[in-house]
DNA sequence: CGGTATCCCATTTGATACTG
DNA sequence: CAGTATCAAATGGGATACCG
């Protein structure tokens, strides 16, 4: 599509900034600590106009930010500010997806571990106030107050869905 | 691009798979229980022809399992696979980052509650073996057994980057 | 209903060349 | 180094028509 679309739902909102799979990918080198131009274009692959697109769309939207590290201003770094890095949990969540799915055990090309064990983590979870894990029956979807007929209708029709069952 | 790479980790082999933002919508579309082609086609404003692209893609890759639920065979439905409700980990994910950093506190067209307590769930979270939800912080990325020289070239890349800080 | 086939147009892409 | 400019070629897009 690459065409924005207008649905409220900040799936679709998100999916207007990360439909194209270069900006995931761009981010996913800022984690593993890349800063500049040339890295980027280089560890990815991608047409340097490309990549001048899509930092610049990056940094409008607030999740890079561009700073001038050049002696007499010829070089720049890239860097996630809080919102860029907040992705890092849709990313291992996508990671996590195809290691499990995609690449299978034991053939994982890149794994999450914890810092102090070792130890491969393999889940993720939404979690509850009090901090606890909450297994993805107990999580429902609700329309929230900023949501339009359209998305009104969306549940109304799922509700009625699941009755029929 | 659209074009396949062929990098090994699962991030960019997933990327290749959801690409395509209509991907994306589908499959948001089945968490909220819509099964017929129809439905999806209305409720996404997709073109008909691309619909059946995605979906086919989609029950190639065991995402979508395709059921003929007509009398005189000519209605299907499709429902996700186990691999595809897995899905619902990044979908989240991508959800709650839209919620806090695009739409906003208060502005949410979609919110997760907890199905008892009917509390808003906003976190995700990394689990330990034990069940703890573990901070960012603590989690590290390292090479996996199916990685490739690209990849530990890059592990050892953002080592040496973090040393010189 | 659930598609397939065809057509044409707009966009995207990557290569190359160029620049401060 | 970090881009911008240009451009031909490929691709993706929607609309329409058609089919079992």
């Amino acid at each position: 599509m690459t065409q924005t679309h207008n649905q409220p739902c900040a799936i679709a909102q998100a999916l207007n900034i990360f439909g194209d799979n270069w900006t995931w990918l761009i981010i996913r080198e800022a984690f593993y600590g890349v800063s500049r131009f040339s890295e980027f274009q280089r560890n990815i692959g991608i047409a340097k106009n490309l990549l001048s697109n899509r930092l610049s769309t990056l940094v409008e939207q607030g999740i890079f930010e561009k700073k001038n590290v050049g002696e007499n201003g010829t070089r720049y770094s890239y860097h996630l500010t809080p919102k860029g890095a907040a992705l890092r949990t849709p990313l291992f969540a996508i990671l996590l997806w195809g290691n499990e799915y995609i690449s299978g055990d034991g053939n994982e090309a890149v794994l999450l571990t914890e810092r102090n064990t070792g130890r491969q983590l393999t889940t993720m979870s939404l979690v509850s106030e009090s901090g606890e894990p909450i297994e993805p029956n107990d999580v429902r979807a609700i329309a929230g107050p900023g949501a339009n007929q359209e998305i009104l209708d969306k549940f109304e029709n799922a509700r009625n869905l699941k009755k029929q069952k």
